[in-house]
DNA sequence: TGGACTTTTGAACACTGTTTAATTACATTT
DNA sequence: AAATGTAATTAAACAGTGTTCAAAAGTCCA
């Protein structure tokens, strides 16, 4: 069945041109003020065709928010070599701030965007299982370093949140240009700075 | 001139009934989904009003985000009698925690918002002046526990910015709807258990 | 009371997300 | 090759948005 495969082809491909141009514009102006007929302009396709691949806004958001959490974790993916479990954790925090400070936009989409939600459908929630993958990562290898004697004291849970935190904070007060407390001349190395204080402390738990 | 002065208070009062009523369906439904209809019904007049008192939607924003940093500087200002400066500071975390979680939207406005890039910056730099100073007290009660030997080798301006970020990643994290990663179970108060876990780590510097 | 000035209105404009009936395009069957 | 049936696509419509502005209403002083 030829013919049926091609038109699954395109189908798909149109999909993605839809998929791609939200994403130049979600990036380019934000979510709030890209309308569903900006996309339809880009790709030269009349408003109506987008929710025939999309049921609505959200959803277009929430594919590309998925597609963002393969891409962070596939840079995660090389840690798998890393035994020492805190050394683990702290590389873990680098490559975190280096995908944020690397992909400014998408990170912010991914983590700091208002989220389009209504009401938490079943859907929504499989997306975040795909986001929450990156966290379950996070909580396991605290897990272990807390099984070989790190952390003495803490509770697994809240001190993977504080953890997250942390490095989202300093990740995200930076993209959203609120450094301009910081004393002008740490400004430009403020978030690695941070992360190194970080590090330090994580040290001495 | 009482008569001009009586017109000048009714103007006024009209603008701060303006402000009120946006506050109140801000906290309501977000920012987003109100409209100056919305507003100009809830203090039954019509939306054209509305323009008279304020430039647009984000000058209505502008005048609260004012009003937050006060609010929270005024908040800070009973940290006057804590005398040892870790008390102080964590102290200091705690006030700007509860500040956030009792005033999403505003905390929402003032620290992850969109720094709008309209013609307006005279004013905003004015504002950040303002939220600058709360960061200011952050670093020079830093300063003061690190003269009385704690967080000995760490650098003053860069583990102030990291503390900054691990309360502001924690309730941001949890305003922008990024918790659902979390145990089920931990999710309501799992920003005060992060918020405990911070200070137990800063115990043990 | 008449005139001047201010406040307030309501309609209009150009947008928005979304739905749906109608139209077009096209592979399959006759 | 023509007709049919199905899937893709469109255009129009609906109810909402922020914002503007001519006109109406209200208020004050002479």
């Amino acid at each position: 069945m030829g013919i049926a495969d091609r038109k699954e082809r395109d189908k798909e491909e149109l999909r993605e041109r839809i998929l791609t141009a939200a994403k130049t514009l979600f990036l380019q102006k934000g979510i709030e003020k890209t309308s569903i007929r900006n996309i339809a302009d880009l790709i030269e396709y009349s408003p109506g065709i987008i929710y025939h691949y999309f049921r609505d806004k959200n959803e277009i958001f929430h594919a590309l928010h998925q597609g963002g959490f393969s891409q962070l974790m596939s840079k995660m993916s090389i840690l798998g070599s890393v035994r020492n479990p805190l050394e683990r954790l702290k590389a873990m925090g680098s490559i975190y701030v280096g995908f944020a400070m690397e992909n400014p936009d998408m990170y912010d989409l991914m983590f700091i965007k208002e989220a389009p939600i209504d009401h938490v459908t079943s859907i929504e929630h499989n997306d975040w299982k795909e986001g929450g993958g990156t966290f379950n990562y996070l909580r396991s290898t605290i897990k272990e370093c807390m099984e070989q004697g790190y952390f003495k004291g803490h509770d697994e849970e809240a001190l993977s949140y504080m953890i997250w935190s942390t490095v989202h904070g300093m990740v995200s007060l930076n993209i959203r240009k609120r450094c301009e407390v910081i004393l002008a001349s740490r400004q430009h190395t403020i978030v690695s700075d941070g992360l190194e204080e970080f590090f330090k402390m994580l040290d001495r738990l």
